[in-house]
DNA sequence: AATACATATGAACATATATTCATATGTACA
DNA sequence: TGTACATATGAATATATGTTCATATGTATT
């Protein structure tokens, strides 16, 4: 049984009550570092750029860089931040490579995030 | 009628046609950067536990500070940070400051991120 | 008024991040 | 096989970020 907590709770006033149970709570949360990761990908108004784009069609790297308006190797590198973090998918014709998003689950996190800030 | 990116069409490959349509479809996404911020708001593990253990029940600092391991200074930084992204709130009560999420918005989009995580 | 306490804030530091420039890889075509 | 081209990758750099430590603010209590 884990009260590595209680060191800090006799110090202060925290509720214990409270915070044992959030605690338990807090297991649903599975691993945060992993879902930060998740958001800290989004994080980025480039990387944003890029997912928007593939929303509705695949795109070559020169044709995102033309849309987003940021250098070819600069969408390269983050478009391999997108590949490791599962976000995105290519395939390949001829000399260019199609990118286009892994799932739908990222669009729903972007149309969510949108209407947070509209709202 | 902007053409800024013809300049760079013309040296590579880039698909005039999809480049021009996938460019008036960007206006959707609003400000970027704003919310780029939002995202990257949610892109940090300690933050990521605070908005979840407030998912349930409002926590002052010290008990945010017992359920997320973080040190009580670290977690009241986060906090303004939170709190500048509008995704928290607070009232007073005697010494202590209570938090809680501003809007359910956030709690939505954790629910989703967890989603995407659990594939 | 003085003290205690919960929280906020500022400065400092170490680490992470995004872009650029130079170079490498892989494919097509002469 | 050699050249051209689309993209990837690595190193370097400037900037952003998260935490800590020291200090400030605001409230309650004596």
């Amino acid at each position: 049984m884990s009260n590595d907590f209680e060191d800090r709770c006799d110090v202060h006033c925290v509720h214990q009550d409270k915070v044992i149970t959030v605690k338990k709570q807090m297991a649903g949360l599975g691993d945060p570092v992993r879902l930060a990761e998740l958001f800290k990908t989004m994080g980025d108004p480039t990387r944003l750029r890029i997912i928007f784009a593939l929303m509705n069609q695949e795109l070559c790297v020169c044709d995102l860089a033309a849309v987003t308006g940021a250098s070819e190797s600069a969408v390269s590198h983050q478009l391999r931040l997108l590949r490791q973090q599962q976000l995105v998918k290519y395939h390949r014709e001829g000399k260019m490579l199609y990118y286009s998003l892994l799932d739908n689950h990222v669009a729903v996190l972007m149309k969510q995030g949108l209407e947070h800030i509209n709202e």
